[in-house]
DNA sequence: CATGTGCATTACAACGTTGTACACGGCCCG
DNA sequence: CGGGCCGTGTACAACGTTGTAATGCACATG
């Protein structure tokens, strides 16, 4: 069953090392001893035994990828391209579901994996930034999303406030002057993050223009949900603050909001305008096409993995301080905004 | 940085052994030394390494999960359930993606991941079932979906083509008599395995109620896409086929076809009734909400990991016929079947 | 008081791999 | 013709953990 270096080096009359030498073509190994040697691996189906070899450099060519949810279209797409990235510098990722739960992401966070794994990204919802910062640094650290100010890890994010100030922005540019917002968080302890940045977004865009903010017009959400999106809406129709362009503080909000506003007999966008954020493949297909942001996926995943690579290259304690990187973002305007509908 | 055994051992006073029988919980201790310990234990902060205990017992506790694409909705919430299910078993998941892709399809099955990973639960797309039957059996597999027939390895799926009669056989008793098909795949040599089965549902409902099959009503695919859906949909209702209904594939094409029949100005269901497969998320929130096939995800899973589990105990080559189980289904009926428009 | 019993703890080896240090042989050069 | 060098290959130890077998010890028993 089980193959070994010092089953192929009987085989090809060789030293375990030498064999090894083969397998990881390290050391001037003679043709002729190189094909014997391959030849023996063949026939006798040698597989290396990765276990072994991590043991062996301490390292294990694992890094953990957490994040909240993986049946979220967004955090789908983004460790698609994580995982992309890992493999271009040999790595492999593991998905670790934390369900956006505190006790979830505090576990992965203090290594329960232990050894197995080299790094750890992770996009964290339920940990509050202080729980964050206390991270001890025994495994490199980077951060995705919303939450700042992490003492030893690295973070990337998109400028949140920017661009929900655009999104916002964009609405407003459209003549629309009572934008409601799907997506507020009242400020938890946890979770306040991406709500806080991109509510600060909203109000940039409205004193911009010297519009007054009305708050009866913020809709809140315990998560970010289609059923809480549709939810937030209806409350917002309820109330009679008669909105004329909703800025979803993502996605999924918005299209559980295109269906609420379907639902009331309201047409996207003449009579409500709808932009998101996130540019989940979904929103390409719904009816109408979703305005949203689109952050730079690509740029976020590339990133995080390189930072983290760098973190785990620097072997000890060397704190070497936490950078903190902002990625693109670009605002695509669909049929929600800008359709004939 | 790295505190092992030998150190917790030293700070208590203890031997090694003693030390790890603590942290397992394996044979008695006497409770002052277990408390000793594990007050070393928590003062050094240790962490067994994962690499070194796998290596000692020849298991990893990895498994690992090999499916076409994270970002399909579909297999999201798969992967969400078997990462469960493993969990309650103390397993680790590990997601590869293999993009439809033969070849990386082969690469996971051949077992690059080499003993890293204990047993395999893969989703074949590009490999046909000759190639999978070569499987020569080195790592414990299970197979997901709709390739049928491999020696070594034991499968689960839903009964495709009792599914697909049920689908089809809704449509026709709302008075539907000219289902479409959106999703054939026209005989490939991959890929042909649910598109095949599921046809053969259809075509046995209309037998059953006495239909002529209208090859104008087939609608083919290169892939499961919403764009493919949305094509596929346009070429019918350009064809002069005239659909009064639409059995979709899988819900992302049924998605595409929902768009594309809204941009051509017919009313689902009253002008074209729709139905898909897979029950993923969008469909409850999409306008108008999707019928489907509703298949149970969780128990798939959770069969998977249990079919995993046994064939990973039978440690040498023990072959054990390979088992094929039918996971249950049913069927949802939503807007695009019932509703009001 | 000697012996047997059972529990707590220990020493040792092994899992499979690879880095280090070294040995061997042939060849070039002085 | 001898010394050194380079290109190949080898022996050994170590990575951190745990199963096995053995040790020490206290207590009960004959």
């Amino acid at each position: 069953m089980a193959v070994r270096l010092q089953d192929v080096a009987k085989q090809a009359g060789v030293s375990v090392k030498t064999v090894s030498n083969v397998v990881t073509g390290h050391v001037h190994v003679a043709p002729a001893t190189r094909e014997r040697v391959q030849a023996a691996i063949d026939i006798l189906g040698y597989r290396p035994n990765l276990s072994a070899r991590n043991l062996r450099h301490g390292r294990s060519g694992l890094i953990a990828l957490a994040l909240p949810e993986l049946d979220s279209p967004y955090f789908a797409e983004l460790a698609r391209f994580v995982v992309q990235a890992a493999e271009e510098h040999g790595l492999t990722v593991l998905i670790d579901q934390t369900d956006g739960l505190a006790d979830r992401e505090r576990l992965v966070m203090a290594g329960f994996r232990s050894h197995l794994i080299d790094g750890l990204i992770m996009s964290p919802v339920g940990l509050g930034p202080t729980e964050i910062a206390e991270h001890d640094g025994h495994i490199p650290l980077v951060l995705l999303g919303e939450k700042v100010g992490a003492g030893s890890a690295d973070h990337i994010a998109i400028d949140n406030v920017a661009a929900a100030r655009e999104a916002t922005e964009h609405l407003l540019a459209l003549g629309r002057r009572r934008v409601g917002v799907v997506g507020n968080q009242a400020d938890s302890p946890a979770g306040s993050g991406v709500a806080r940045l991109r509510r600060q977004g909203y109000e940039q865009a409205l004193q911009w223009r010297g519009i007054a903010a009305d708050p009866t017009l913020i809709a809140d959400v315990p998560t970010f949900g289609r059923k809480q999106g549709a939810d937030a809406t209806a409350r917002l129709l309820d109330s009679g603050a008669r909105p004329d362009a909703l800025f979803c503080f993502n996605d999924i909000l918005a299209l559980g909001a295109l269906r609420m506003l379907a639902e009331r007999g309201l047409r996207v966008p003449s009579d409500v305008a709808v932009i998101g954020m996130d540019d989940i493949e979904d929103g390409r297909w719904s009816t109408p096409t979703l305005s949203t942001i689109v952050p730079d996926k690509v740029e976020i995943a590339r990133c995080a993995v390189e930072m983290l690579l760098n973190r785990m290259g620097i072997t000890g304690a060397m704190p070497s301080p936490a950078r903190d990187v902002r990625a693109g973002f670009a605002l695509v305007a669909r049929e929600s905004t800008f359709g004939r509908t």
